[in-house]
DNA sequence: TGAAATTAGTTGACTTGGAAAGAAAATTCA
DNA sequence: TGAATTTTCTTTCCAAGTCAACTAATTTCA
């Protein structure tokens, strides 16, 4: 079933990184419609969530270093999806908030991500997909 | 037990990407003493496995686009670990052979790719690492 | 208190990746 | 045959990521 001519495919590092790379295209094309990377919709869905984040826990959260999310809020910011505000307890971090646009932005590719997520749970059956989650959990 | 106040987390995708970055990370630490990268080692895994791989098959068995194998390729031949040769039934066709020195590293480097899947086996119980990888094999 | 150390975020230099165009060989078919 | 098309790989140009250094705010503790 699965063309396994491969000396890899027994390694988890490889499995890992094929699935993610098929994934991570599929949802990109979808994605391109709404002019947006997967990792800035991310971001967007963790500001979304309520708690106000700094840039540091927004990075764990949205999976992105320090200088990559400094550098893609940069880019949010002159797409006007969201800004930038200084915390009053600490003036050395900053909260992060969506702008109105980036919210309704956010809700359409939502909508997207959500497709292709059915789209994948359909390659499983019934319970393995969120197996499949739940294993993965492990790893990070 | 997962630290679940993420929004995300019940995105395969994200759960995919954590994952991935996870194990990457790990990887790419132990594999920096070797001074080489990830998708370096995937390569000469490829081509240490026998038969004789076209750029594009070997692209897609390394799970990179062509211009990135193209340009990575530039750099491990001048490091020595592979060379070029033009394939004599199609001259359109390269095919990449790992010089000795190449199949030293590769040698070298395996070993550590292979403590690194011990040491995530050790995060799932019996069999569980297994049927990971089955079911990430559905997605690719 | 206030100098030293730590923490948060950004910037800069450099590396790598992607999309699209280009070059060269092979194939198609009128 | 040979012009048009297709295939294979590379190159170019630009976007994005990393590491290390930097700035500024906060905390520590002598």
């Amino acid at each position: 079933m699965t063309t396994e001519l491969n000396p890899l495919g027994n390694h988890l590092s490889y499995a890992l990184a094929a699935a993610h790379r098929s994934v991570t295209q599929s949802l990109t094309v979808r994605l391109k419609k709404h002019g947006i990377h997967i990792e800035a919709w991310r971001v967007m869905e963790c500001l979304d969530a309520g708690t106000r984040l700094s840039m540091g826990e927004l990075a764990k959260q949205a999976l992105l270093n320090p200088p990559a999310l400094s550098k893609l809020v940069d880019r949010m910011v002159s797409d006007g999806l969201v800004h930038r505000q200084i915390a009053t307890a600490d003036q050395r971090q900053i909260n992060l908030l969506l702008t109105n646009l980036g919210r309704r932005r956010m809700l359409q590719v939502r909508r997207d991500v959500e497709d292709e997520d059915r789209a994948l749970a359909q390659k499983f059956d019934t319970t393995d997909g969120a197996l499949l989650i739940q294993l993965l959990s492990q790893l990070s």
